[in-house]
DNA sequence: CGAAATCTTACGAATTCCTTACGTGCCGGG
DNA sequence: CCCGGCACGTAAGGAATTCGTAAGATTTCG
């Protein structure tokens, strides 16, 4: 039941502390020793990122401003830069805290934690809406009790919906989330897909069309 | 945005400039200028709490305790102590995140925002002007419980205006957050949404006309 | 009163969206 | 190996909606 956490770091001896801390806390910690570029694909099914700015090759900024086209997941960013411009620019892009070198492990733990006492929107395993039901973990759903069969993009499509359940999604951030640039479609696709999922989920307008949006995933009330 | 903050920070200066801070980014900041005990009557309705830890007469480590007790409510720690014990123990205490003066102003609004973007407990990013309703999440908006439809631009148009429920907003200023200079119209343009909007919004003047400058969001009531 | 700013309306073009149909590739069974 | 079913992407037709522009009416200000 430990949580994990990926920890991006090419320093070897101050990796070594922090996984042994982290693991210590009661996590589960992934170490890489380099920069990757990420990808929906690439990225492990984590709970959190601590990822150390100042890699060789790849600068950390770009992982960040990759990941957060595809995921919300929280991040924690270290450097070794104390400025302020430095801290906005990374907080503007989306990490979730910034720690700057060097640093007591003892307080990253604790950084790590103060995160994921949060609730990480994604994570609920099962997510109810009116009628619908969503269960991540056993990829299933069902309506009024009722199972209903979903292919693997429909179920992605709506588990990305049910991310937060309520509220409009663009097609764009829908797309990166759930479609593979390479291989699968194009936004087009999305409608395809959206029409059979509303097939299937029966009367009640679950997947709600926002226009000149995107998706929203309502209650299935009138409407 | 409008989402409301509590500082607590009995430094007149910082706390000045903080607000100030908070205020320019959107947000709607409270200004405590000393130190009270907590309990679920005394502590406003806020969206995130600002609190110095270093308090004359009260500590701040015990407000802290205090509002764990019966609120989940985000909180940034303020303190002149960098000492790593301490934010071991603010953080553990719940507070969510620990900033150690002196700091630059635009990373504390920074860290507020990485804090509130995330999904908090309760209420969602709605505003409430008059009888004037508008989510942002949902991109919905009601005037006296009554669901009004909104194309793309009327609501990013009126979303833009609710940022800053009262104020002056220019022409340019509005065109520039609203329209995409490439594909969609000029600022004449801009007036045609207005009576479009001002058609559906029905009675009550909620988009006021500030002759020789742009609109403004007003309560709908005078006029 | 006159000029400038703003409002309203009408209309057609463009965008956005839904559905259906069809082709491809994958996989398991026979 | 071949067949059929399934998942999926693409394309195309068509309907609904949105939006910009122009043009004339109205308001504001000096």
């Amino acid at each position: 039941m430990g949580k994990r956490v990926l920890v991006i770091e090419d320093d070897q001896e101050l990796g070594a502390q922090i996984v042994k801390r982290l693991r210590d806390a009661g996590y589960e910690p992934t170490w890489w020793k380099e920069g990757r570029r990420l990808s929906r694909e690439t990225l492990p099914d984590v709970d959190l990122v601590v990822l150390d700015l100042m890699l060789p090759g790849t600068y950390g900024m770009d992982i960040l401003k990759d990941l957060r086209v595809f995921s919300e997941v929280p991040v924690l960013v270290l450097s070794a830069r104390n400025d302020t411009a430095d801290k906005v620019r990374a907080l503007r892009l989306g990490a979730d805290d910034y720690m700057t070198k060097p640093f007591w492990p003892e307080e990253l733990v604790e950084r790590v934690r103060a995160r994921l006492r949060r609730p990480t929107l994604g994570r609920g395993d099962v997510v109810e809406v009116g009628a619908l039901r969503i269960e991540r973990g056993r990829r299933e759903v069902s309506v009024r009790g009722e199972r209903v069969e979903l292919t693997r993009l429909e179920f992605e499509f709506l588990a990305a919906l049910a991310e937060r359940p309520g509220e409009a999604m663009t097609r764009s951030s829908l797309a990166a989330r759930v479609l593979d640039p390479e291989r699968d479609g194009t936004e087009r696709t999305l409608d395809v897909h959206v029409s059979r999922l509303r097939k299937k989920l029966g009367r009640g307008a679950f997947v709600e069309t926002v226009w000149g949006i995107g998706y929203r995933l309502g209650d299935g009330r009138d409407e």
